[in-house]
Order: structure tokens, then C-alpha cells, then sequence
DNA sequence: TGCGTTACGGTTGAT
DNA sequence: TAATCAACCGTAACG
């Protein structure tokens, strides 16, 4: 694959600020790789191209190829897990469930009665059972409106009405920023007009991450006119090079979560116009993964 | 030489 | 409000 090694330069890329690393390329320590260079690595790899030329070409280190594309072929998403956040320790869903239960049949209880009764009916045990202050949090932050209601004003509602107050807050309609991370493995609901995605092959939430790499490093625009050279590119060799299995850009059989990709698209723009929906996925650890598809077909399996 | 794995230093966000 | 914790990241190095 010759044609590869035409690609265009990312020297340009190399920032004000940020690390590089021993293939010349930029990279920011912590962040995740920009999704358009997830998402090339893919591509190459789906052309056939060796993680180590890869690795080469787009000066990422062979480690981190391996990684995306291992993560890919289990997941199916070139998406970067959820960075930071932590998994609910005590306040589980079960546990919220629960106390907005025993709030709404008795509004006056209190948060130790509340953490009596976990106990008591087995929601909990000693191990995990909510701190007063935890509990009292819930009450506060995820049942508000329920707790500050009055005896008498609940009561009157029907469970339903109050049932889910500030339990699920409305999702954000879009995110204005960074849609280009759309994180895995979240809490939040799945975004409505998607169906919503059995057990673990659910999006847990969707995260704003404050910063991606292509952000910091302020190469977006560099970034689009390069994938766009590069796809433009790419749609000369899938012309020229018809690979039964492989995605071309005229059949599109690489779409992102439903999000067809045409193949005057960059990819950047597939990957925003994917993250504005759902994901699928679960990246592996702790089941925190996922996130948006990248649905290639037929995806090349790793001999080992 | 290619690649999987892992230690490391870092970021992030919920608790 | 700050600290802690546990998730994630990519690189570098090893086998």
C-alpha cells in the first residue's frame, strides 16, 4: 500500500503545546486522540494497512493503534472511554429507587429512617449501605422537589407526577461543544428517537469532556482540511482497489451509528453528526464503554 | 520486525 | 469547597 505512505504530512499538527512523541507525533498527555484519528486508524486498518505502518503514518504510537483497533473489533466504536467520574458506590439506581420510594409513601421520614429501612428490607447491607449525608444528598439533589414538597402537597400527587422529578434531568439537546467526545458508559438516558439498547450494549451517559486533544491543541480546522485531503484519498484507492468486505466511500457501508457517511463527508463531520445520538458500545474495564458506532462492515479480525 | 501487554504519568468528574 | 477515588487516556518499553 504505497498510496498510504502519500498521505499527507501532520508536521503542521504539531502544536504551541502539548508532548510529542518518539514518531514526531502530537499527542496530549491524559486526552484522548482526536476521533478523526481514531477513526483513520480504523479506516486504514479496514484497507488493510498494517497497525504498524499505522502506527508510522499517523505517528501514534503502535501501542495506542492496537489499542483503538482492539477496541474496535470488540466494541465496534473508535470512541475513547469515559474519562473521569466514578461509578456510584452506594447511591446505585437500586438505592435511589428505593429511597424515593420510601419518600413517597412517607414525605416527613427522616435520612436515618430511610437508611434503617435500606438495611432492614435488604436493599443494603452493612457494606454498602448510604450514609445519612448520602441519603440526604439523594433527597436533595435527585428526589429535590419531592423532599422539599410538603406532607400534605405530595400526598395530594399521584406517584407518578412526582415520581421523577430531578431524577433524570432532560438530557441536553446537543452539545454545543465537543460533540466530538461523546462519551460511553453513562447514566443518562437514551436520547430520544433511539431505541433504547439492552443491559450492558447500553450508553450510560454521554460526556461534555471539557477538552479534546483537537481542541487544545486548536488543529480542528487543520485536522477537517487534512481528513478531507485524506478521504478524498481514500475514495481514489477504494476506486481503484475494489475490496469485497471493505468499505468504499461509494458504498457506504461505514456509517456511524446509523449516520450514513457520504463519501464527500469528512469524517469529522460523520463522527459529530454520530455523536449527537446515541452509542453502542462497551468498552472493556469497567463496563463503562461505549458510545457511538462506528459500524464497519465485516470488521477484520485479529488473527490472535 | 511486528504486535500484545503493561507500567507510568497524566486528566477527568462523581462522590 | 477541597480531597479522594476510580475510571479513562497515550506513550514507552518489554517480551
Amino acid at each position: 500500500m504505497q498510496l498510504i505512505l502519500n498521505l499527507p504530512s501532520i508536521d503542521f499538527l504539531k502544536p504551541a503545546f502539548g508532548e510529542v512523541n518518539q514518531l514526531g507525533g502530537v499527542f496530549v498527555n491524559g486526552r484522548p486522540l482526536p476521533n478523526a484519528i481514531r477513526l483513520r486508524i480504523v479506516e486504514l486498518a479496514q484497507l488493510g494497512i498494517r497497525p504498524c505502518d499505522i502506527s508510522r503514518q499517523l505517528r501514534v504510537s503502535h501501542g495506542c493503534v492496537s489499542k483503538i483497533l482492539a477496541r474496535y473489533n470488540e466494541t465496534g466504536s473508535i470512541l475513547p472511554g469515559a474519562i473521569g467520574g466514578s461509578k456510584p458506590r452506594v447511591t446505585t439506581p437500586t438505592v435511589v429507587k428505593h429511597i424515593r420510594t420510601y419518600k413517597q409513601r412517607d414525605p416527613g421520614i427522616f435520612a436515618w429512617e430511610i437508611r434503617d429501612r435500606l438495611l432492614a428490607d435488604g436493599v443494603c447491607d452493612k457494606f454498602n449501605l448510604p450514609s445519612v449525608s448520602s441519603i440526604s444528598r439523594i433527597l436533595r439533589n435527585k428526589i429535590g422537589n419531592l423532599a422539599q414538597q410538603g406532607p400534605y402537597e405530595a400526598a395530594k400527587q399521584p406517584p407518578q407526577a412526582h415520581a421523577h422529578p430531578h431524577a433524570h434531568p432532560p438530557q441536553p439537546a446537543a452539545l454545543p461543544y465537543n460533540h466530538l467526545y461523546s462519551y460511553p458508559g453513562s447514566k443518562v438516558a437514551t436520547p430520544p428517537g433511539m431505541p433504547a439498547l439492552p443491559g450492558h450494549m447500553a450508553m450510560h451517559r454521554i460526556w461534555p469532556s471539557s477538552h479534546s486533544v483537537t481542541d487544545i491543541l486548536g488543529i480542528r480546522s487543520i485536522t477537517e482540511q487534512q481528513n478531507a485531503e485524506w478521504l478524498a484519498h481514500s475514495e481514489q484507492l477504494c476506486h481503484s482497489t475494489q475490496h469485497p468486505g471493505l468499505p468504499t466511500a461509494h458504498h457506504p457501508s461505514v456509517s456511524l451509528h446509523g449516520v450514513q457517511r457520504h463519501h464527500c463527508a469528512s469524517p469529522h463531520a460523520a463522527v459529530t453528526d454520530c455523536c449527537s445520538g446515541p452509542g453502542v458500545g462497551v468498552v472493556g474495564g469497567g463496563g463503562w464503554g461505549g458510545g457511538c458506532l462506528l459500524t464497519i462492515h465485516e470488521p477484520r479480525r485479529r488473527g490472535k
